[in-house]
Order: C-alpha cells, then sequence, then structure tokens
DNA sequence: ACTTGTTCAAAACGATCGTTCAAAATTAAA
DNA sequence: TTTAATTTTGAACGATCGTTTTGAACAAGT
C-alpha cells in the first residue's frame, strides 16, 4: 500500500535515474547549458546525489559514455571482404546512432567545440574511425573501393552514416512529404547504396 | 573630418572585435560555455558594451549569423541543368564552410541540440537545405540523377558538404599520412566525384 | 560657454552556478 | 537491539553568470 509507491520509487536505481536525465538534458541542451540542479530536478533526487554518486559533472559525463566505449571496443571486421565489412559497418553505425541518438548529439556538440572533456570520451569515437579507415584502405588495397583521399573517404562515410537519421528541427524543410519512416535498417540500406556508388565498388 | 571617421572607424571597430572575439568563443566552447565577460575581455573592451552595442548575448549571437543570411539569401541554381548546379552547390558551400568555420561550429552546435535560438537562425540553413532539395529533384525528374528517398538524399549531400574539412580533434586517426593540405576548391572536387558516383549521374 | 547625445568604464545588481558539509534517514552487520 | 556504514537531505559556500546603473569622457550643435 504505502509501500508499493516507494519500492516503485527505489527500483529505479538513483545512479540509473541521474544518468537518463543527464542524458536527455545534456543532449537537448549542451553540457554547459545544463545545471547539475536540473538533472536533479528531471531525475527527483536531491542536488547533492550527483556529486555524492559521480564525484561531479564532468564525470557523471564520462560515466554516460562508459556503455558505448564497450561497445565500440567489441567491433571487428573481416578485412579481407572490405565491401561486407562496410557494408556491416555501416549498418552497425546506423543502428546504433538509432538506438543512442542521445549519446551521439552529445558526442557531436563536443566534438565541434573541440572541448576539453572530449579528451576522455576518445575511447567512444576513436574506435569507429580507425575501423573506417582500416576497411577503406583495404578495400582500395584490394582494388574494390576506389577514392583518392583516404581522409576525405573516411570523412565521406561518417557523414553520411551521422546524417543517417533526419535532424528534427529541418523537418520542415520536407514537411510537404509524407513522414519518412524511422526505420534503422532501411536507412542503413539507403546509406549503403549512396556510399557504395560514391566509392564505386565492384 | 577626421573626427568623424575616427569616431565611426572606433565604433565601428569596437563592435567588430566583440564580433570576432564571440565568434571564436562561441565555435569553440559553445553559447552557454562562453561567457559575456571572457568575450570582452578577448575583445579588450569593457564588459557592459555587449549589451550596450547589441543588446544583450542573444542578440550578438545572431548579429553574428547576419552577414551568412545575406549570402544565402542571393543564392540561385539552374534547375535546367541539376548536374551542375549541384556541383556549384557544393563548391560553393563548401567555400563557405572553409571560409567561415567558426560560424559552421556554432550552427552545428546549435543545431544538435535544437536551441531555442535556432529559430532566430533559421535564415542562415533553411534556404541551402531547399536549393538543394530542388536541386535533388530536378535532377530525378530529368533522370540525370537517381536516388530512392529525398530525405535521405539530401541529408547525404550535406553529410558529404559539412564533413569537407577535416575535423581538428580527429587529426590523430591520420596522424601517420602527411597532412593533408587544406585547400577549399580541391576540398570540393573531391567531394564533387563521390557524390556525384554516389546518385550516379549520368 | 552650455547643452545634447553618444560611447565607454567601473561598480553593483540579483540570480544561478557546481560543490561541500553536517545532520538526518536508511540499511547492514553484530 | 545496538552499532556501524551507507545513502539522502537541506542549507550554505564562494564563484561566476548576464544585465543594469551611474557617471566620466568626448564631440557636435546652439
Amino acid at each position: 500500500m504505502v509501500n508499493e509507491e516507494q519500492q516503485q520509487a527505489q527500483e529505479k536505481d538513483v545512479k540509473e535515474k541521474i544518468l537518463g536525465a543527464a542524458r536527455k538534458l545534456f543532449a537537448g541542451k549542451g553540457f554547459e547549458g545544463t545545471s547539475v540542479r536540473h538533472i536533479c530536478d528531471e531525475a527527483g533526487v536531491a542536488l547533492a546525489l550527483v556529486s555524492y554518486h559521480f564525484g561531479g559533472k564532468d564525470k557523471l559525463l564520462y560515466a554516460l559514455f562508459e556503455p558505448l566505449n564497450e561497445h565500440f571496443a567489441k567491433l571487428s571486421f573481416h578485412l579481407e571482404e572490405p565491401v561486407e565489412a562496410l557494408k556491416q559497418f555501416i549498418r552497425g553505425f546506423v543502428a546504433y546512432r538509432y538506438e543512442n541518438e542521445e549519446l551521439i548529439h552529445i558526442l557531436q556538440q563536443e566534438m565541434m567545440m573541440q572541448s576539453p572533456r572530449l579528451r576522455m570520451l576518445s575511447n567512444a569515437y576513436y574506435p569507429s574511425w580507425e575501423h573506417l579507415r582500416a576497411i577503406l584502405e583495404a578495400g582500395k588495397r584490394q582494388g574494390e573501393l576506389h577514392y583518392e583521399s583516404i581522409v576525405h573517404a573516411v570523412h565521406f562515410v561518417m557523414g553520411a552514416v551521422i546524417f543517417s537519421r533526419q535532424i528534427p528541427f529541418l523537418e520542415p524543410v520536407f514537411s510537404d512529404l509524407p513522414p519518412v519512416e524511422d526505420d534503422a535498417a532501411q536507412a542503413a540500406e539507403h546509406i549503403i547504396r549512396l556510399v557504395l556508388h560514391g566509392l564505386h565498388s565492384r
């Protein structure tokens, strides 16, 4: 009776509630634009608990990206089949971009402003860039992918996968169209076709 | 006489110094991450002058983008030759991205967090998206460009041109390579080849 | 010389920032 | 039950935020 409400409140760990609120607010208002008070209000917990559980606002941000680090750490690709590896890379990245849109938005904000916190987040994005580079270089070596500059080629693919999902604020540009289906797998196949033609694979 | 010019020169000098400092700091630390005090220190002017000359921090941001609005307002493309129009679009955008990298970074940050200030900046980016859409649709209508979803196609090209310049913090990924030549025209041609193949134009 | 209007500098405003601390509440161990 | 350890709370800290106020400095018009 009385305990029912309390149990449900306790069911969700306090740390989880803080992480969820922080992920939402950092993505929507930026790291500097989000106050610890706002996070705690959103999470329904006391102000001091961010410092107590995470050691501060910075550390809270880093904690947000730990699962992402683990995800990218265990990725691997078969470089013997570069085209297939590239497809797999794009499918994986697009899927992850759809599932973790908020983290991607936070990461992009920090990247764009070369934030000093970025150093602590490097494990969250360096691996995927290095994987992509290895795939593209293997593809060129084997004559299956064609490009002139590896730097531009990597940026080209990254631009495509990062922009794989429609940016909400730009919907007005397409407001006359029927709403596009927001499906990760479908988006990935679109990107794959455009990118593979761009690198005119055989 | 002389004083008239001096006064006008000084006046514009102060406003210009503030704009320059704000452009640099907003790009490097974000809008919320940059204090008015920091801007004025960087510009070497007194604190109150931002509110005096621009009417506040928000208005200062909007003032930064006014030249960009004018630039995009007078763009036009010949839709009768869509491939050529697309090349022209990419060359123009890449060139502008190189010349105004800081503004682009600010805009991307604000876009990623769907900032409430974005409404006032819409003239700075809506026109280019609409131009691009018109070009791609004309190209498909005339059978010269091929894609399945106009939404994905627009995002695909935008991703390519926005990522046309190497992001500084990701240089370590390519640190073993000789530094890529930082030339807008050359980058544009790279992007054009990749994108046009992606849309396999004829 | 006196007023008028504009530009700039210094100080101060109230509000909010991230963090800390002592005490209360809760849980775990004995 | 008593004790010890952990978690949560509310208040408070000093620092910094964007903006406003006040008045000095200066040029132009009367």
